[in-house]
RNA sequence: UCCGGCGUAGCUCAGUCGGUAGAGCGGGUGGCUGUUAACCACCAUGUCGGGGGUUCGAGUCCCUCCGCCGGAGCCA
């Protein structure tokens, strides 16, 4: 082998290599043209970034016969040679090929399962080890990386830190949802107590432990000493839910800020959106195409939108008001205290304001413990950002940072103060307003690229009766 | 979990009134072409999801189980 260096498809298409200069590219083929011409084309790719290198192969090449006339799709090759300005369309710059090496092959291309043709989100989910070397789930490998590392730089630019709350808790305490348990006993014959009852005191933790459905509550304490925090990393939901929207294992962005109100928050949640897809248009152009194209024609335009709109600021009370005077004919009756369906969410951000709307204030019975009593007693200083298209795409809300308010609310919703020690030592010792809002970071994937269901924006999704890969 | 739909070739699907299965793509072979998911011709391909039932006869009708998809609930 000589000493080319070695080069992306991503470099090379760029320009990298200056026409005439020799190069080594290594990748997987997706189709092969063959031209009586006495050469064939190899498109190769590497997963750098969507579009394939044109690799030109001449019957020159030693192994012509023997091996180029054989390669099909999902072939591992290496190939060296000259970059040349490309005599056909569709690319700027192909390698011609001096060598072109099979470093694997293909066993049985006629059951290899990734066919240089369209396949179902549904087939494709079956061959999960191989679907990356799709084009739609390659680019959302890629804008899924890109939107990760958009939002930790998001966060690091604004003096956030990352911190690494646990996946295990044995934190009860944490409200909504089933639990994974995390367990070593013995499931077929567990320690009992003097009742009967599987005596968890044996158990690794000497206690149930379970794995976490979120982050906020540790990251929170974080936060009264870092000032601004956030998580991101896996959340696990044991609930027996069976849609395109819901992952038993999924990833949650939940930032937390200190000395800050409800409108802090909202104004956080809309940087923090706009900051991110800016950054996807930017650094994605290949791939956002693809999905404009192939999957979502609005997708693009819609990510467009958000950026350059001024998000809407409308209070619960208000949205009810507007809503009983909608024309629209809703399947869900209107009524201040009710929760918003997703129809009424689509309407207010769709039709009412054409734009992203942060609505505020909800009514305190239809949220959780933690967040912050306003002075009218009867709403919580709570928020959802509706988005065109989708509608909640965040929520979030002032946390309640008064103690006595907090046990109150306890009490209330019959929870037991017990199990709150650390959390109310947060209100006990220098407490401050803070709040934070949570994001489901495969729902953002969705949003930006029109992808309808959610396994198919994760590498392996987990999901009741799923877990082969 | 509830409601609805689906399960036929490697993949996507068609299959009428119940009479032992077809197309396109993919694969193989040949032709043609600096080709772009190329094109043309020919060839091969099946436990019709599993089990049970009705019938002379079931891909087709009935029961049941399994799996998948969509919607609802729950939520991120």
């Amino acid at each position: 082998m000589d000493t080319v260096s070695k080069h992306r498809v991503a470099d090379l298409l760029a320009g990298a290599v200056a026409v005439g200069e020799r190069a080594t590219i290594e990748g997987w083929v997706r189709t092969r043209r063959d031209s009586k011409a006495g050469l064939s084309f190899v498109h190769v790719s590497d997963g750098s970034c969507f579009d394939p290198l044109q690799v030109v192969a001449p019957q020159e090449l030693a192994n012509y016969q023997a091996d180029v006339l054989r390669l099909t799709a999902g072939c591992a090759v290496r190939a060296t040679g000259e970059i040349v300005a490309s005599q056909g369309k569709g690319q700027s710059v192909e390698l011609r090929a001096d060598t072109l090496e099979v470093v694997g092959w293909v066993d049985d291309p006629e059951t290899y399962p990734m066919q240089p043709k369209r396949h179902t989100m549904e087939y494709l989910r079956e061959v999960a080890h191989l679907r990356p070397r799709t084009n739609v789930i390659s680019a959302v490998t890629r804008v899924r990386h890109t939107l990760a590392m958009a939002i930790h730089r998001f966060f690091h630019d604004r003096g956030f830190f990352w911190v690494h709350t646990p996946i295990i808790t044995a934190s009860d305490a944490e409200g909504a949802g089933e639990m994974f348990r995390v367990s070593t006993l013995d499931a077929a014959n567990p320690p009992r107590t003097a009742d009967g009852k599987v005596d968890f005191n044996q158990d690794f933790f000497g206690r149930e432990a379970h794995l976490t459905v979120s982050g906020q509550l540790n990251v929170e304490t974080y936060c009264m000493a870092m000032s601004r925090v956030y998580t991101f990393g896996p959340t696990f939901r044991a609930e027996n839910s069976n849609t395109r929207r819901h992952l038993a294992e999924f990833w949650m962005i939940e930032p937390e800020i200190a000395f800050a109100d409800l409108r802090d928050d909202a104004q956080l949640a809309e940087d923090f959106l706009k900051s991110i897809y800016t950054t996807l248009l930017d650094e994605r152009k290949d791939d956002m195409a693809f999905f404009e194209k192939h999957v979502d024609k609005d997708c693009v335009r819609r990510l467009a939108a958000m950026i350059e709109s001024t998000f809407e600021r409308l209070d619960y009370g208000e949205a009810i008001k507007q809503l009983e005077g909608a024309k629209k004919k809703f399947e869900f009756g209107v009524k201040w205290g009710m929760d918003l369906q997703s129809e009424h969410e689509r309407w207010l951000t769709e039709e009412l304001v054409g734009r992203p709307v942060a609505v505020l204030d909800y009514p305190k019975d239809i949220k959780a413990f933690y967040m912050r009593l306003n002075d009218d007693g009867r709403t919580v200083a709570a928020m959802d950002v509706l988005a065109p298209g989708i509608g909640e795409i965040i929520g979030g809300s002032q946390r309640e940072e008064r103690l006595d308010v907090l046990d109150a609310r306890i009490a209330e919703l019959g929870l037991d103060v017990a199990d709150y020690g650390w959390y109310r030592d947060l209100r006990r010792y220098g407490t401050v307003p803070h709040a934070g809002f949570g994001l489901g970071f495969e729902r953002a994937i969705q949003y930006a690229t029109g992808i309808e269901n959610i396994r198919d924006v994760i590498p392996f999704p987990r999901a009741p009766r799923q877990a082969e890969f």
